[in-house]
DNA sequence: TGATATATGTTATATTATGATTGATTGAAC
DNA sequence: GTTCAATCAATCATAATATAACATATATCA
């Protein structure tokens, strides 16, 4: 077994059990003592865990699922604009959110707000919130849907419709200037299609490359939103389209 | 067990009991009374406690942990039980679960299953079981409680009326004998309670520190549940008391 | 290939944790 | 109050674990 491995298998048990001890890992590894010891050292260093007489305690971080890595990997290029998108909710106000990785990005900007109302069917969306107590969570419920983390089907759409907010933000999979908004999925259609009838106004959020990918289902024409707010690499036609659409075009700055 | 993570432990119980008895946790970390009496010095200089004539109590100021810390908490027990929880779900039912970290341990043993429908108020829970992509999920929407991660309030309740399955597995907070089953705030009785009535059969699963604790709101009196899952440490006049009730009582083994 | 870095094991010594013994203290039942 | 069992503190002895220094193997790279 390499140290690799060890310390993966280390970062797993002290993600399940809160801590570990030399002893155990060591017979486990079929390992001397102190090869252990000094794998925890790489993992206190590293911040990780720490040490104590007989084995270590875990700090902070569990062992982040894919899903979250896919967050932090996108995080920069997402973080610019959804920074930008914060600035559009004011503290007090009830907002839509939707599930994706440009919301969860979204929803980090929110952390230090005030008494917001959020209603969202991202899940990871919620233990990210879960931070800020200052705001008032309501999930959508629903069949889930595990790419996205969200909530779709039926059930989903009928909640959504006992609910009214003044704003809400899509993430969306792609833009097509002819045919509007598009998802991957029928399902994830529909449950933004009914997002953006619950709220008094729209804004939708998407990095530019969301320009090229083409998708199926649509949420919504272009027409029917108030807000794009994307990065500085939109291209001319796209600019045009949308001003003819009426849409107020947001560029955030790159960093 | 190390040193560390009997701190760790006795921690957490304080937390969730008030106090802690030197003979109890002797007997639960297989230690010398005076060690543990060792550890309650330390504890009581780090100012968590003070120490007692036969234990300690809780000092001011002691909150309880957040999820992501609870998760890891009398780990080893959760496991167990929960494994041996697993065993009572086949292939293609239809279940629910509810929040907590007990029934995400849970829902860890669940990953290999097939055709699986699973209920739940747990957030958690979700990216739990989207790693075992052939179980289909509803998530019960709601508000979110940030301690449990789970959702509760009228919407979560009127989804769960539209729901029926046939069995439910739930963690709770506390079980009196005299009172049933127990939580923390009535949103979460609630719900709980909820789910009891949606399910053919329930099935209680809890580690057995949770017979000492003690909260003010009722999910269900100890008649209405059909199986309880606990671990070896259940005491005598528990198991009477279920015996009388008609709860069929599962002890799962310590490892 | 030889040289350097990395990973692992061995030994000796220091440190820490734990358990056993004794006598003192406490709490509760009578 | 008195008595008795349980609990506690202090001490010591032992076992478990940690550290440091050195030795050996394995991989990496010019």
């Amino acid at each position: 077994m390499i140290q690799a491995a060890r310390l993966q298998e280390i970062r797993t048990r002290l993600g399940r059990n809160g801590s570990v001890s030399v002893s155990d890992l060591a017979k486990r590894f079929r390992k001397n003592p102190i090869t252990v010891r000094r794998d925890l050292l790489i993992l206190e260093k590293e911040g990780f865990l720490k040490r104590t007489h007989g084995g270590a305690i875990a700090l902070a971080g569990v062992e982040p699922a894919p899903y979250e890595e896919r967050v932090k990997q996108s995080a920069v290029e997402k973080s610019s604009i959804a920074k930008k998108a914060a600035q559009y909710v004011s503290d007090g106000e009830s907002i839509i959110i939707n599930a994706g990785t440009t919301m969860h990005a979204f929803a980090m900007h929110l952390r230090h707000r005030r008494d917001l109302q959020v209603v969202t069917n991202g899940i990871t969306l919620v233990a990210e919130l879960a931070h800020c107590p200052a705001a008032h969570v309501l999930l959508i419920g629903g069949e889930t849907d595990f790419k996205k983390l969200g909530t779709v089907g039926p059930l989903a759409e009928e909640m959504i419709r006992e609910i009214h907010v003044s704003k809400a933000f899509l993430g969306v999979s792609g833009i097509s200037l002819d045919h509007g908004l598009l998802m991957h999925s029928p399902a994830e259609a529909r449950i933004n299609a009914c997002f953006a009838r619950a709220a008094d106004e729209v804004t939708v959020v998407v990095d530019s490359s969301k320009f090229e990918a083409n998708f199926i289902y649509r949420v919504a024409h272009l027409g029917d939103i108030h807000r794009l707010i994307t990065d500085g690499k939109i291209k001319a036609d796209a600019r045009r389209c949308l001003a003819q659409a009426r849409v107020e075009l947001v560029i955030a700055e790159d960093f």
